[in-house]
DNA sequence: CGTTGATTTGACCGGTTGGTCAAATCGGAA
DNA sequence: TTCCGATTTGACCAACCGGTCAAATCAACG
């Protein structure tokens, strides 16, 4: 929060050298297992040090306190987790627009579990870190991409559906195949569930989708 | 583990004064709030024992450590979690029989969000405490369900859908609204989510499972 | 080689946490 | 009242955890 932040003075990024990148990314990718398995409060920075591979205070060189490491991780996470929502189109054809974004937020539940469940872990502790995006950012996201989806109802090229609630169904299905992913392997009988929940998916949304 | 367990040598329920199930009574549900707030590790002792209005040793008395608090907690989670699921009857009428337990489901996330994020928090973090019981229990009755969903499917009275992928939507779509609670009333400006929860479901399942 | 700043680490600290223990207190039966 | 087992608690402990610090090491450059 102090002098270690990404932008100097100026708005430029303040220098790097490649040994800081390495390190500061290697930390990050440790924090992302680690905080993804137990949690804030379950991760150690011990653990994650050892996961990096560098000594505990090795590692508070880097990043000053362990809420900033998880602080930077949340940061980064969510401009991922809300590309696809930008990616909807809304000149395209409204089925295939949302089956589309259903698609992409499967995979990255297959390609990106552990930010998945660090994502899970936060909300379902009262998220009590990013509650400000939610009602910021996130929120601001969905009412517009609301407006087109009632836009698409309106012109009959769309089942009558809340937009809002569609938009936790998409989030529920998908992610629920990474954050519950020992739940649903052990249903299973640990097959790799992506190829079956892709299909389910895709007739899923689009009988409830299709006018 | 030892000798306060629930049952004496004889199979006969060990003897329980009326103090003694009122102290264990109030220790789980204190345990339940804060394991379900901050997950097993995020949970001290303190705050159960003053959640209780108990000391942490007298606490201690009755429970002879926090596992045995979560264990019992997780136990007797599981009865009340599975038992909508048993309540399907296989010679009732398939969509509406389904319909109903996507309602039940709906319903114990609305009244008893608590025991959903207890769950959710045990199995994100990679169910360690409660495996066997996902391998076991709950892949059998599954298993026993996916036969009868197959049978009605078969017999033309349901749209044909996997049923193991079928129950992963139920599941995630009712629970969604317990564990993500913070962030759908973020997305929602804090209305109360679940009437709109239900119609949008009843709408989703009926598309889905008419033939 | 010597210097200088960046990097790394062992030792340490104060606070928290799960759990123990011996002693005190309570409550009901005789 | 006395007694005895059930209950309750203050004091305490060892392990762990986030974080500090001074000293050691390294790496690049002149």
């Amino acid at each position: 929060m102090i002098g270690k932040s990404a932008s100097g003075k100026n708005g430029k990024a303040v220098p790097q050298t490649r040994i800081q990148k390495a390190k500061r990314e290697a930390i990050l990718e440790a924090g992302l297992t680690v905080f993804s398995e137990a949690g804030f409060r379950g991760a150690t920075l011990d653990r994650i040090a050892s996961e990096a591979g560098l000594s505990k205070p090795n590692l508070l060189y880097y990043y000053p306190s362990k809420e900033a490491i998880y602080e930077a991780l949340l940061r980064g996470l969510l401009e991922t987790w809300l590309d696809p929502l930008q990616a909807i189109d809304p000149k395209g054809e409204p089925v295939e627009e949302l089956l589309g974004y259903v698609r992409r937020k499967l995979q990255m539940s297959r390609d990106f579990p552990r930010e998945s469940r660090l994502f899970a872990n936060e909300i379902v502790q009262g998220a009590p870190r990013i509650m400000p995006v939610l009602e910021g950012e996130l929120r601001g996201m969905v009412d517009n991409l609301s407006t087109v989806i009632d836009g698409w109802i309106a012109e009959g090229r769309l089942a009558p559906v809340d937009p809002r609630h569609l938009m936790f169904s998409v989030w529920s299905l998908t992610q629920h195949y990474a954050d519950f992913d020992v739940q649903v392997r052990a249903v299973l009988n640990a097959d790799d569930p992506f190829p079956g929940a892709e299909t389910h998916l895709d007739v899923l949304f689009r009988r409830l989708l299709t006018p």
